[in-house]
DNA sequence: TTGAAAGCGCTAACAG
DNA sequence: CTGTTAGCGCTTTCAA
């Protein structure tokens, strides 16, 4: 960061520097800021900090921003907060340059509002509301499933494939089922609703899910879960009830978070590039604070099948 | 976040909230905080963001950080960052109204400038160097050794007994590995320095040290790692080998990440409270920044014997 | 090319 | 108790 706003004897230059060494002298952010009117800092703003999505979308963020020499200031948005005091203001317009907004951290109406005020702003696994042209990264998700979905049915001969479901109103967890459906279709096996049900992106929910599925026997060849976290949950429930995996019911996740690879039975899923997707985000935030445009409004990363034993191959 | 200075009349209120809805405005942090010379905003300065350690630590310190109606700056100085453009300083002093310190995320000579500077300053799983006055949290490292190697000596009669150190220097590491020492000298087992090696607080790591020692054929009655990630890597490395967990060897940790319960043999492990750690830390430093004083300089939190299966424990 | 001066938007200290 | 003013430390503009 060098203001060189024009050429100066080299023996000044050195002055300075030596001053500055001794007085310990930096620059005061909020005078620059006030100046400059740029704070060379960005936002994010994210629900709840997850367990093993967390660490690695924030390594890929901070990456990119620090590249692009801008500061990281993270608030989440999760219950438990205190009262409402529209507390994503103060990480918002004049605390920032510009937003990153994790799925649901922030309410259409405020993207909506800030949008209007053409503040820079990124969106991170969601599309924009009311399809207004807000960048945003998000997964192959469709795809992914229906490659997954595909050679369940393919690979194996399953029939009867559950799936497990995010929380409501999650976008990545539609798009995932979507895929499931077509695949189903697409082999013109009936969609049974019964094999539709809430994991809620959760261990604990997906567990009582399948818990429950299992108590009234329920019939089932294989379980899709919309994330890695739910798959455990469905392994743990299986478990308890002596079901083998994959040999009495397979099992398929969605992320291919780092523990998915080192169960017993390690889990076959969908390879996200969930650290990649974080820094594409920060990325494109630079960009558009520095140039005031993006170059494209949407970043749709590819997803990977990863083939493993919990499905029924040996691999 | 509230001006109140004075009583105001209740209709002169509603005026000014409606205008401030309606002109959509909000105050400019910059302008704020050259005028009062606070930011509002605490940073975080961490070596590297981990894997497992870091959520429920970030959590602890967004809990506190957000009661206190202060932002978080996140910077990780970590491998692979920008050249060295002192680039801590950015989110020090002038950015920010105080730190938490992680570990080495910052060089001992840089806390004591900022120290001398008299800039609040919280440390994280480590004490400040020259013995400085600076408040700081850690866990009770030693004692919980302790308590773990007592129990595999005397609930389970373990004579040879390996240290998975983590990475040089690392002070939580120091403290476990002499509460291992002070563990073995109260029993009158002499400490045998081949079976204290380098475990680096990464699975990988502990893997190739254990593996190495199975290959030479050394012989271990139970292994004990510093961390609960290099527990995985000497699990993974036993396993690989055949041998059986605990009946063959035991294992044992410390921390009690969320991994550690749902391994196929439980880990044996020492609980540390990460988040309770966080939330002290991020309160300490609020304390700290409004009264320009600190309660206490050093911060205990204890630590628990958590006994599973990898012991050689039926629990 | 360099130096002086104005002003960013807010708060604090003041006078009314 | 209310309104006015000076000034926080930088950048930028303009004059010398």
């Amino acid at each position: 960061v060098d203001n060189a706003t024009a050429p100066v004897a080299v023996e000044t230059v050195e002055r300075v520097q030596a001053a500055i060494g001794e007085l310990n002298f930096s620059p005061q952010a909020a005078a620059r800021g006030l100046a400059t009117r740029r704070t060379n800092t960005i936002g994010l703003i994210i629900d709840e900090i997850g367990r093993d999505f967390f660490p690695p979308m924030l390594r890929g963020i901070e990456a990119a921003a620090q590249e692009g020499g801008f500061g990281l200031l993270i608030h989440s948005t999760g219950v438990g907060s205190r009262p409402p005091t529209t507390p994503y203001r103060a990480v918002g317009e004049h605390n920032t340059d510009g937003l990153i907004v994790f799925t649901d951290g922030l309410p259409d109406a405020e993207i909506i509002r800030l949008h209007k005020n053409r503040f820079p702003m990124v969106l991170l696994h969601r599309t924009p509301p009311n399809s207004l042209s807000i960048p945003h990264v998000v997964f192959a998700n469709k795809a992914g499933a229906r490659m997954m979905v595909d050679h369940l049915i393919e690979a194996h001969g399953y029939k009867r494939i559950a799936f497990l479901a995010g929380p409501q109103g999650n976008e990545d967890s539609g798009w995932r089922e979507l895929g499931y459906r077509e695949a189903l279709e697409a082999h013109r096996i009936p969609i049974d609703a019964a094999l539709i049900a809430a994991g809620g992106f959760d261990e604990k929910i997906a567990q009582a899910t399948v818990g429950e599925w299992l108590a009234k026997g329920m019939e089932v060849d294989a379980i899709f879960a919309a994330d890695d976290d739910s798959a455990f949950g469905a392994i743990r429930a299986l478990q308890q009830s002596g079901k083998r995996i994959p040999e009495d019911v397979a099992v398929a996740g969605f992320d291919d978070i780092l523990p998915s690879r080192y169960l017993s039975t390690p889990l076959t899923t969908v390879r996200a590039p969930i650290e990649e997707a974080g820094y594409q985000a920060a990325r494109t935030l630079v960009q558009l604070i520095r140039s005031r445009r993006a170059k494209s409004i949407e970043l749709l990363l590819p997803t990977e099948l990863v083939i493993r034993r919990s499905c029924g191959c040996n691999a």
